[in-house]
DNA sequence: CGTGCAATTGACACTTATGTACATTTCCAA
DNA sequence: TTGGAAATGTACATAAGTGTCAATTGCACG
């Protein structure tokens, strides 16, 4: 049927795209490197792809589907109180099948290149500040108040994704209290820094 | 002397690599497109240049120059209280002539694809963290509380920059207050306010 | 004025990428 | 076991970039 026999296959090539997307940018998603990275004839590539611009295309949709949409689920996951809301959300910076860091920050570099690109991140923006900012409304705050903090706990995350800082899980960790006390203004209950320790596999 | 006659010049390469950067990112940064921009002939750049690297470098330096340098001065810059303290800081982000986002979002594109300007960037993040870490011991925060407040205040700046987002500034100054409440945990006098519309010229 | 040097240029050689046409191999199913 | 679709490879045409070199232009100054 499938899957046997065959090197290549749009999956092969799109992995290997994605891979380079990540550790170089989108000027490194060029089909002859790719080739020779996946040691077969460059142009088998357009057996499966039309052209570079259908695998770019089909990067973008892989980024798509994946970072805004669990950020949006998150944000609007059951929560008794802003502290807990905000940890909900906080689950995505600390588990990469919830959120692709380095996807999401060679994408927004992609866009300083390509109008295409920019309007797709904008649109990935607002749908995500929206999310956020109906979760604070769900508690109580007013709408102003709402969009700052929205936006606050949002570009902190962008901020960082854009450091491309590797650090310890532990070191995050430390900080994850105090962040939860100035987004919400609420200092958070043990029990709630405790579930939320524990899903993360983190014995604070 | 200089200036009269020829058309070339280190600077109006500079300056043209420099836009290019803005415009779309280092992999636009050629000698042949800067050329035919100029209106010059390809090869007289390698007149003022050994060759496209150092221009880069040129580049990289002027970056590094501003923007770290001036932040870190307002950083330190003289404040009665911590909500003013922060507003000297709210400078950089308004006055383009104080830190140049766009640069900067241009640079931590390009470190995607540079290990040397990864470097770089890590080295301006991490002065320009301490020098804001400073700024909340001053006024008698402690360790921890200091560097995550740092954290959240550069973190939304470095996030704001990478939505490259193009706002009236009517807009980004309706939300300073409460910025300012959110980072500080102190809500702003309205004369520290005023005073801080009044040199950015918004009456609010 | 003319001469010297800073600045500019076009021609050359090279590299890396793209995509198309066509031939060839490989696997599976009838 | 063989025919054809799926996948690969070879050869070709083209485009855009890099850097070197020798020749040329323009301007300032003696």
């Amino acid at each position: 049927m499938n899957d046997s026999g065959w090197r290549g296959s749009p999956d092969v090539w799109l992995g290997a795209a994605y891979e380079s997307l990540l550790e170089a940018g989108v000027d490194a998603v060029k089909i002859q490197p790719l080739a020779k990275k996946l040691n077969l004839s460059r142009t088998s590539f357009y057996w499966f792809f039309k052209d570079r611009e259908e695998l770019l295309n089909a990067l973008v949709s892989r980024w798509r589907e994946k970072n805004t949409g669990n950020l949006v689920k998150r944000a609007e996951a059951y929560a008794e109180t802003v502290a807990e809301a905000m940890l909900n959300v906080f689950d995505c910076w600390l588990d990469s099948r919830l959120f692709d860091a380095q996807f999401e920050f060679a994408v927004r570099s992609w866009a300083l290149q390509s109008p295409e690109i920019l309007a797709e991140v904008q649109s990935a923006d607002q749908q995500r500040l929206d999310a956020l900012s109906r979760m604070f409304l769900r508690f109580g705050h007013d709408d102003t108040h709402a969009d700052v903090r929205a936006r606050t706990i949002y570009l902190v995350q962008i901020g960082y994704i854009s450091m491309q800082t590797k650090e310890d899980i532990a070191v995050r960790m430390k900080r994850i209290p105090e962040y939860v006390e100035i987004f919400t203004g609420q200092v958070p209950e043990q029990r709630e820094l405790d579930r939320f320790f524990a899903r993360h596999g983190y014995s604070g």
